[in-house]
DNA sequence: TAGATTGTTAATCGATTAACAATC
DNA sequence: TAGATTGTTAATCGATTAACAATC
């Protein structure tokens, strides 16, 4: 009966268990495709773990741990395909898939993402913002509209909008988050630090620019107080 | 011998091996310090670990350990006076002194980050912004002027600048941070996707908005894939 | 005193790293 | 075959959580 079991396991294949993949690798992933892209563009084919991580400043079995979520495997003595690689960690990362995404709060903030032409290489696509000021209502911002927020459920039902990014003002924040569980949407990108109070079935990530600088601030204080070394 | 040692390390105080805090913990106390400062606004005088892990979604005994870093001691029974522990906060993070800063790169990220006024509220005060655009050059944002690229390393040595933010394209992020080490700058917080590559005393935080939408993307990705459960 | 809370020490959990067998 | 590399299993490390004594 274990041969039965262990085959079916291995005949089957993408029978689920996905093995949630830890937070610590997600954030990798990224660095290791824009390394690899850009060594696609200098002509590179081949790549092993060993190189990535002396390039990338990370340990080799780390990387490979890494890799192995995308579930490509790479060959013994020669590493992995780049190409196969770039596509892989694209495909886990859902990148080679279109997200439609509505933003809310055309401030500076929400005009600066609004204005990264890059996010679409990633599939981000923000088709819509969105406002409560009147006066930014009916403008446009990189090319998208900017429409009244009380119109953010309804167009984000008939488009099936499924992300949805917060550059309102820190008081607006929760409100704004309201009304897009309300519209369905399925995640949300929080620049705004303020935690957010939303049904569990929404994904929140939070941006907190606050935490960064808390963490510059801190270390520049310790420096301050320690004698100054010898440089 | 062994009891002197002790005794001095005991007795000398300050001397030295602070614990170095979790990165983890970095990224709560701001969170803590919202919390608080809106408590203290609604007349909150003392406040228990216990109803801020709740508030927050903590567990409680791990915002008394994350407290703990602040170094104020709080009462049983009674918990921490929130004025102290804002203070103590405030201080832990260094966010009661002022840090001055430069930014590089006056896009529409820069412009957002300069436009951003709370940021001051938290000691950083974006003193000069620098861009190698001449279109650019000359002009002023948000009431600091924009000045060429190459005036920052002479610039930031006289004011003793000792931040760098580098909101700049991904191509050129490497030599503005080759510019700011040049210049002494001693920490640089980073929005360009790039891993730099600075001298050991430079302290960089990278600020990834690709992790971000990695993130995002993937558990969309992930529920796309899933069968529609029953909501 | 009883009860709520802090502070501390031990147990658990997860992620990183080390060791090593398998493979080309 | 020898050597570089992958993939896997075990050891280590650090952070979270649990248990509990100390305190007001």
């Amino acid at each position: 009966m274990a041969i039965d079991i262990s085959l079916s396991n291995k005949q089957t294949e993408k029978q689920e268990l996905p093995l949630a993949i830890p937070q610590a690798t997600l954030r990798r992933l990224p660095q290791y495709h824009h390394y690899l892209v850009q060594l696609q563009a200098r002509g590179g084919k081949q790549i092993s773990c060993t190189t990535i991580g002396h390039d990338l400043n990370f340990v080799a079995v780390q990387v490979r741990k890494d890799l192995q979520y995308t579930g490509l495997p790479g060959k013994p003595k020669t590493g992995y395909v780049v190409a196969e690689l770039v596509q892989a960690i694209e495909n886990f990362l859902g990148w080679n898939k279109v997200n439609e995404a509505f933003l809310v709060g055309a401030g500076n903030l929400g005009t600066a993402i609004l204005g990264h032409e890059k996010f679409s290489q990633y599939g981000l696509h923000i088709v819509a913002a969105f406002d409560s000021d009147a006066t930014k209502v009916g403008t446009r911002i990189h090319g998208r509209d900017v429409l009244p927020l009380e119109k953010l459920p309804n167009l984000a039902r008939r488009m099936s909008i499924r992300l949805g990014i917060i550059t309102a003002p820190t008081d607006a924040a929760q409100s704004v988050a309201n009304l897009m569980a309300e519209a369905g949407i399925q995640a949300i990108w929080n620049f705004a630090p303020v935690r957010l109070k939303v049904p569990a079935e929404i994904f929140v990530h939070n941006e907190d620019l606050y935490a960064s600088l808390a963490s510059l601030s801190c270390k520049l204080a310790e420096r301050l107080g320690a004698p100054v070394r010898n440089l």
